[in-house]
DNA sequence: AGTTTAAATGTAAGCGCTTACATTTAAAAA
DNA sequence: TTTTTAAATGTAAGCGCTTACATTTAAACT
């Protein structure tokens, strides 16, 4: 592997300004840049991006923490991610943290000590006081998916309030009077906001809210079937039923289907983050859409921008969530 | 940032020794051990990770490249990846190469640039040449799904053959007889192979292999629709159709209820990957189960062992597909 | 006590770059 | 032509570690 000062020699120039040429940072005549140029090409010279990063302290790597790498978010995510990153050639390094306090602040401090640049983090455990301590240390960080009043610089966030509102005042709509909803694990943000978003579509239309018709699931598809059980285990009627996403809303739909409660005749369903997956079931599944890519890509810009000095970059940082109607929700008959 | 050079003042030895001590490679008295140890604890020390990579010519980065990063496996694999190397102290560094031979290309340079001490690979178009090229020039790589005869010592693979067999198989046990076929694209060995065990399994059933019962789509869930149009549209009867992926499963499910075919009463069907969504189709999908975890974990295992010499791991590099029998494929009536 | 030998520690030379500062070169001004 | 000034290039000191080799220390024999 060549290095710098085989390149230098061959050009006939010293280091400093082969290093010149290769950032083009500062100003070379265009007969010795050409000369170093075809030094380079001569040698099939790669620069070594370790020790590019130990001389200018900066890595060119952002660490992407997820809390669960398998999920349907994850995908989308890191796809934008790396092609917003690589497009700069900086690139991504990940971790997951499992939704544990311990673990994502382990990762956290593993991508650190990597001497990532910044950090694009989908953590749900660690406390807001960690993260805010984090960016008093100086760790250039984004939040994907929570809002933290005194670091709301950092957030990326989708107004789950107002999507959690779209789904009922969608169902609402259709003339179901009686919506049923389950919901994430309440000590999670976005689970609180969407459950929110329902209650204030049923307040706004003068429908009370009934606790009863609530049912707090862990957003995995098992505790969908779960919720309609318990569900229609109070005994009360409901004609909708709002998940808060589309995984449980999934299991809903299972479960239903050996109950034999016809999809959407008998009970109209809408998910939450329009996975790839809603629209391959059956009936296809009417759901809130999360603009995952688009704010994945937002992250990624973000620290371009902030960290990398990029310009030129829109940021934005709420995102809109919209709703995408499908088959699984219908005018009450 | 507390640097070594730091500690070793406190702890009154020299850089040498807190070096040893950080990677106690070499014998250190336990007094020593202890001084520099609390010398570390009182500075909060941290290596600096950037540093030993230069020094040592070790990045403990590993590059991990794959065909879509929002793909159904690669959050899996790269899940078993995160997890394994992330236990020894490594860390991934993603890249997509989106089944194009020149991204492809471009990744493999751009992860090698990066310094990576090794590549785990899923690519599709890169050809043959290049990679046995790339392992002659002493990168050291692994290589998902991809079998090449030269270099098959990098191979990790799933006996996809077994797997087209095994569904196969699996129709013909519940007596049908007359089975079409919708292939991956046939350029993909994966795809070929598949074909090749559904080929087989009819052999081995002494039924002759109708080519006009073979549908090539691209595996993407809308080609499985447009599959069964097409294998409709030939006239000949069938009844169980095989898809090489779980996506076109379900694209012909999709088309099948469109056309008011049931599923299993009129058209058994059965899929191949078992993806998680396979699950929560209706009716669930009968599917060969792709381990793509264990291999992604394997993946890993075998660069721990052959790039990072770590011992007592078992190694495997062929494994083997399964049957997952569910309801979408029933016993001819 | 003197010698041999191994263990513990220290010294210093890199690893391959970046960059502040010094120097040279050439263009512009006088 | 000489002086001023800016542009181009070079020099050398790091960045924070690892490690070959040298030296010191201490244990083990004579």
């Amino acid at each position: 592997m060549a290095t710098i000062y085989q390149v230098s020699e061959l050009a006939g120039v010293s280091l400093a300004t082969v290093s010149r040429v290769m950032n083009n940072n500062a100003r070379v005549s265009d007969k010795t840049k050409e000369k170093v140029l075809s030094a380079m090409a001569e040698l099939g010279y790669q620069p070594n991006a370790i020790a590019q990063s130990l001389a200018s302290n900066c890595s060119n790597s952002v660490g992407v923490l997820v809390s669960e790498l398998h999920g349907p978010f994850f995908g989308d995510m890191m796809s934008a991610i790396e092609q917003t990153l690589r497009s700069e050639g900086k690139h991504a390094i990940i971790a997951s943290g499992h939704s544990n306090a311990d673990t994502e602040q382990a990762s956290i401090e593993f991508l650190i000590s990597r001497k990532c640049d910044a950090l694009i983090l989908h953590v749900e455990a660690v406390s807001d006081v960690y993260l805010i301590d984090l960016a008093a240390k100086g760790v250039s960080f984004v939040l994907i998916n929570r809002y933290i009043e005194q670091i709301s610089t950092h957030c990326i966030c989708l107004d789950n309030q107002q999507g959690g509102y779209l789904a009922t005042q969608h169902v609402l709509d259709l003339q179901h009077a009686q919506v049923a909803y389950i919901s994430g694990p309440s000590w999670k943000q976005d689970a609180q906001a969407r459950l929110n978003g329902h209650k204030l579509a049923l307040q706004d239309a003068d429908i009370a809210f009934d606790n009863e018709l609530v049912f707090e699931g862990d957003y995995q598809q098992q505790s969908g079937s779960a919720g309609l059980d318990a569900l229609l285990g109070t005994g009360k009627a409901f004609s909708a039923i709002i998940c808060a996403n589309d995984e449980m809303a999934s299991g809903v739909m299972t479960r239903a289907r050996e109950l034999n409660l016809d999809i959407p005749e008998q009970l109209s369903i809408v998910g939450f983050d329009n996975i790839i997956y809603a629209s391959y079931l059956y009936p296809t599944l009417t759901t809130v859409d999360y603009p995952i890519f688009q704010m994945g890509k937002m992250a990624a810009n973000y620290i371009l921008a902030k960290t990398y000095d990029k310009s030129g970059l829109v940021l934005r940082d709420v995102f809109v969530p919209k709703l995408e109607v499908r088959q699984s929700s219908k005018l009450l008959a």
